[in-house]
RNA sequence: CGGGGUGUAGCGUAGCCUGGUAGCGCGCCUGCUUUGGGAGCAGGAUGUCGGGAGUUCAAAUCUCUCCACCCCGACCA
């Protein structure tokens, strides 16, 4: 490509609505333009570095035997009220009516529609397995759509859908998505993780994320350096303590808190460690009333509250349900002296403390010495209901947990029947019996990789783009090109050797100074430069730089192309 | 949805408190000069000051209202 035949529209100062590394840069270097919340054109320069992405993806899902298709964006109610995801998916969905007031969706997912066509095109267990995927734009209604395209409401997504006669051939195409997405993700140059993760809104069993890993993920995930145990945090378990709980030493006692509402108050003024408190969470299900008991520097699981008997509907009390219940006000209560109408859910590492500190159920004071068995009951439950810490257990056993931050780029599933069930999607086993197919499903955020690469490699200069991704793989800069003929004619040459070697490559002859050719070239990351200027070519040399590096480094006029080839292996 | 903030030329912004008819930098156009790290000089174009209503002789500025966008939160009482 020459540049003067493109469209380069580089900023030097960056729009204020972008606050990510990504977000900043992808719109200094014109990738993307913002059209509303959400919503963003890829410029062309942009858009090179998206298809790139798309081609890795298509060739190892191609690998992999899934065989590509297209849906429809569009799609009708009717078909969303035979699982009953209309109601399920709520206000993320975004929802259309046509001329004649037909009730449609712009689909955030496809599980209905490949249902669909499953339960009409197979009929035989002859025919599976089978992996259907398409490459389509989505749209997910996001509460706060932020960080440009990393959380976009329209957006890129590879979806593969699995079809199966048994779990084992379930699992067996899900360890070919496994491999194949590492695949995808250590082409594309990636630091990346596969963790265990829950499977929200789209069900099922089994499920795995993949995490490009940057400190601005959004996503907590906890891993075991000795181990491959990873999981996302929301799902990652919290063990009991190893030892257990001590004996009581201390006498119950109460004590004033005229100020202090939270466990880290309470702790400072008593001068103990957050790690001898306990909070209490106050939550209504189906009408009763929990108190959830966690150490003071605890946080909340609410998928893993939301996994036990009686609670899958819970909120969060409000202040009048709470001082209805305790006859106390936030921030003061606690788990002694509490009425038959509340349930106490302690978390394992509450169910092991002793002469613990907590709300006293009345206003400005809290106790302490508090031990179970002695000054209140033995909670009713108790259940992991925290989210892990670093230096907890690993589950496996082989050591402590880590903490780290991920971008979730890919999620695959093992749906089993919830889908082709509720749509009765069967086939004809070898006995002619009627049998509801196995279900997998398979996502990557397509354009979310364009920002999480972008959010792994970049510096002050601008983008670094590994060269599977970058729009393109090397740039030419001929200084003075329209003065020096021998500029010309070197510059010319070797662009067309590059070009027909196949070599994705941009000839900047667009007459700039060099300052302005080398700064865009390092701010869209292009990986590879060649400088051609008469101070070098009068000793037969021109320069080669590339974008990791900080020196050039002098190449003969004959060997450039050859070296350039090498270094793009 | 709750809280906070911001809307002035393509981008970044000053002016607003204290009302008097809009300025700067980058970018853009023309010409000349320049050509190894986002050029210099000269000339030029571009604004319904987010929309609407009100107060006033007069509104970017004050009041009301609507809209858009950004940030934080939407569990830890």
């Amino acid at each position: 490509m020459r540049a003067s035949q493109f469209f380069i529209a580089t900023q030097k100062e960056a729009p204020q609505e972008a606050e990510l590394a990504s977000h900043r840069l992808m719109l200094r270097a014109g990738f993307i333009k913002r059209l509303g919340a959400g919503l963003y054109t890829w410029m062309p320069l942009g858009l090179r570095v998206l298809r790139k992405v798309e081609a890795i993806v298509r060739e190892e899902m191609n690998k992999a035997g899934a065989l590509e298709l297209l849906m429809p964006a569009v799609q009708p109610k009717e078909l969303w009220e035979e699982t009953g995801r209309w109601a399920v998916f709520g206000p993320q969905m975004l929802k259309i009516q046509d001329r004649h007031e037909r009730d449609f969706c712009f689909g955030p997912t496809h599980e209905e529609v490949i249902t669909d066509i499953a339960r009409r095109e197979i009929k035989s267990y002859k025919q599976l397995p089978l992996n259907f995927y398409q490459i389509q734009t989505k749209f997910r209604d996001e509460i706060r759509p932020r960080f440009g395209v990393m959380r976009a409401r329209e957006f890129m997504m590879k979806d593969a859908y699995s079809f199966h006669t048994s779990l084992a051939s379930l699992e067996a195409t899900y360890a070919v998505m496994y491999q194949a997405y590492s695949n995808v993700f250590t082409r594309l140059g990636l630091e990346f993780r596969a963790v265990r993760a829950d499977t929200g809104a789209i069900g099922g069993d089994g499920s795995h994320e993949f995490h490009v890993l940057a400190d601005s993920g959004e996503d907590g995930l906890a891993y075991c350096p000795n181990s491959d145990y990873a999981a996302n945090v929301e799902l990652a378990e919290a063990l009991a303590p190893a030892t257990p709980r001590a004996a009581a030493s201390q006498e119950m006692k109460l004590f004033d808190t005229p100020k202090q509402t939270s466990c880290e108050d309470v702790a400072a003024l008593l001068g103990v460690n957050l790690t001898n408190t306990v909070k209490s969470i106050a939550l209504i299900a189906e009408g009763k009333f929990y108190l959830c008991l966690l150490r003071g520097d605890h946080n909340l699981n609410e998928i893993k509250v939301g996994k036990l008997a009686g609670l899958p509907d819970f909120r969060f009390a409000t202040e009048e349900e709470i001082r209805a219940n305790l006859n106390c006000p936030p921030g003061f209560i606690g788990p002694v002296n509490v009425g038959a109408n509340v349930t106490v859910i302690a978390d394992r590492t509450v169910a092991a403390m002793s002469d613990f500190i907590c709300g006293a159920n009345q206003a400005k004071f809290h106790l302490q010495g508090v031990n179970f068995g002695r000054d209140l009951p033995e909670p009713s439950v108790v259940a992991d209901i925290r989210n892990v810490v670093a230096g907890d257990p690993s589950p496996d056993g082989k050591g402590e947990l880590a903490l780290c931050r991920g971008i979730e780029v890919g999620h695959i599933f093992q749906l089993r029947t919830k889908y082709a069930q509720a749509m009765n999607a069967t086939y004809l086993d070898e006995q002619g019996q009627t049998q509801v197919m196995e279900m997998g499903c398979y996502g990557i955020g397509v354009s979310r990789i364009v920002g999480a690469a972008i959010e792994q490699g970049n510096d002050e200069r601008g983008i670094i783009f590994p060269a599977s991704l970058a729009p393109f793989q090397v740039a030419i800069a001929p200084i003075g090109m329209d003065k020096s003929e021998a500029v010309k004619e070197a510059a010319t040459k070797l662009y067309q050797e590059l070009l027909a070697a196949g070599v994705d490559v941009l000839l900047d002859d667009r007459g700039e100074r060099p300052g302005v050719m080398f700064a865009e070239m390092e701010l869209m990351g292009i990986p590879h430069r060649v400088v051609i200027g008469d101070r070098g070519l009068q000793t037969g040399q021109v320069e080669y730089q590339a974008r990791t590096s900080t020196e050039a480094q002098a190449i003969p006029l004959n060997e450039i192309a050859a070296f350039v080839q090498k270094a793009l292996q």
